[in-house]
DNA sequence: TCTTAGCACTTGGTTTGTTTGAGTGCTAAA
DNA sequence: TTTAGCACTCAAACAAACCAAGTGCTAAGA
């Protein structure tokens, strides 16, 4: 249990420390702090939250700083989210205020503009709905042996590639499958895709073309494509402004990990109602040890929800993050609901 | 005009220092050189190489470094390509060994190799007829609003790119803006197209919609980036290697220069005969001051030719590099051919 | 004329010691 | 419970000393 005065101090040595990055001593607290007591008494309180483990000493004669559970009952309890700056503001309404052609083009600027507001690494993902279905498939031929494979979602993704087909095959033949395909597993979730399309499929396909493995691995790589979760990152380079004496290793290991889609959705987590935020150590990957994510989802209503992250230094200023996460969320689920009405009505 | 010694003086001292990356002075290679003479001869004889302008002192007492010159001279006259290791001859084997689909499949994976193989920073560009020519576009309806784009060239790239339409657009209109396109602008460079597209186009299409800009709007993207080269970059993460005691800012131009297609391919140049080999400060681009640039041609008859490159500290081990660069060039033409022939018997 | 031994000199890097300033914990008095 | 005072700790900055590697130059030898 805190006091009044202890949570007060806690606060301030937070918001010094993120703030400047120098550990904060007990004399620049007592002449900062609102009510008038000396350094001394501040001395105590300190050691009161040391014990606690709530802040702690860069060495046996420093300042404090915050220690992972200190952030963590910052956040939890004391911190409230700044108000967008007006400057920020604008930044955002103009970012967000071109014509868009395509989701995907709203949910990438945003990571962008997300980044440049925090001059931190921004994720975005774009609203899902659970469990996307097939709706439809098509095999375009394109020129003399190159086709392109088309794959699309209910919830409106659109995978494609092309490959060439060595053998002479003929429009009648490509009809055929994509009308099997389109027969066959249209309406199913991709997962189930999946799975027919290593049991049933490969047999009824052989009526039509003689060797269908070429076919059948191209659909399967776009379906996987398709399946996973598209994430965009905005502000990739800002991750060098952190790397402490640069440990190439631990950077070499942070770019790859926020490289892989997997990876980076795991940290993320699943969506939640709440703005989350997770520090340091609290993750369990350990590339992420001196960092902190911002979790945010947003909700499209019908459409689903999506999610925006910043991922900084532990060392952030919370207060001004989480206004922006706040206020970027709104903003974006806004852009989509426009987005949305525009195309449907 | 150098002496034999001094050549071989000159050479130790790249050797030396491209693998140590340690100043040489003049008892070690007086140890090490072929000839026995005293150090004090060495001494004399690197006097006059960096008379020249050959190699360069650190500080007034240390040992010799060859000057971007002194590389120069390297490389123009005294470097021999080692031969491919073994291991090295396999790794590529392997990795181009299987079994592609796409020629850019192909191309984006030597720049892995490539970079493996070096641990630098690859770059590969695919082989590319000159002035390549539309022979292609399409529009496919995906779904209730959503419509591909797609458009190809002769030389068999393929660009796409997905977009909504608000209005309710049929299939028929879709047709006939497809076969006006098909009808006045296939055959065309593609600068030629982009000419068109601003000029007569707009007018004629307005005969089937009555708001053609987001189409034309739509197309011009897809075509602008069908027309600039497409480069594949492996091993991005290697420069983090030489960025000396993280200077963030210079990282950061190195990677949006490489990131920034336009302007790599100008660092790149255009493609020669030979093998050449930039260093330094030769590259009129700061960020490169010290790096090296390894730029190849790989020739595939009738199909064109496309170029590699690698991109590493200014001290690298040139005869390796050369030797990797040189072998590699003719394995990828090799097996480009052989993806060639067996498409198109 | 070229080579070489010898020597004085330069310099960066490492080690060691000193000082300074910010900060702490503790004690004793208010 | 608060506070003034004091002894103590430690990182950082600075300086002195030393070492190792290397240089340029000179003068003698081949």
């Amino acid at each position: 249990m805190l006091s009044e005065r202890q949570m007060m101090i806690l606060r301030a040595v937070v918001r010094d420390f993120t703030n400047t990055g120098v550990p904060v001593g007990s004399k620049a607290l007592a002449k900062q702090l609102p009510i008038h007591v000396s350094s001394a008494t501040i001395r105590n309180e300190m050691a009161a939250l040391e014990e606690q483990g709530l802040i702690k000493k860069t060495h046996s004669s420093s300042g404090r700083i915050p220690s992972v559970e200190g952030y963590r009952y910052y956040v939890d309890h004391l911190v409230k989210p700044d108000p967008l700056q007006p400057n920020d503001i604008d930044v955002i309404q103009t970012s967000l205020g071109g014509d868009f052609h395509k989701i995907d083009e709203i949910i990438s600027q945003s990571a962008t503009i997300l980044s440049n507001l925090t001059s931190y690494t921004a994720f975005t993902l774009k609203p899902e709905l659970k469990d996307s279905r097939l709706s439809g498939f098509r095999l375009v031929p394109l020129g003399k042996r190159q086709v392109m494979a088309i794959l699309v979602t209910d919830s409106g993704d659109v995978e494609n590639q092309t490959f060439d087909v060595s053998e002479a095959v003929s429009g009648d033949q490509l009809e055929a499958v994509v009308r099997l395909i389109n027969d066959q597993l249209v309406g199913l979730t991709l997962p189930d895709v999946l799975q027919k399309l290593q049991t049933d499929i490969p047999l009824k396909i052989a009526n039509y073309l003689q060797s269908p493995t070429g076919f059948l691995d191209i659909f399967g790589d776009v379906l996987t494509r398709a399946a996973q979760e598209r994430f965009y990152v905005g502000g990739r380079l800002n991750l060098l402004n952190f790397s402490q004496d640069s440990d190439v290793d631990s950077l070499k290991s942070l770019y790859s990990l926020i490289d892989k889609t997997d990876d980076i959705a795991n940290v993320l987590g699943s969506p939640s109602d709440n703005i989350s935020v997770q520090i340091g150590n609290e993750m369990t990957n350990d590339a992420l040890r001196n960092f902190s994510l911002i979790t945010a989802t947003y909700d499209v209503n019908q459409h689903g929800r999506g999610m925006i992250a910043i991922l900084g230094p532990t060392r952030m200023p919370y207060s001004r993050m989480l206004g922006i996460v706040g206020a970027f969320r709104e903003e974006l689920a806004k852009k989509l609901l426009d987005y949305y009405r525009n195309y449907d009505e």
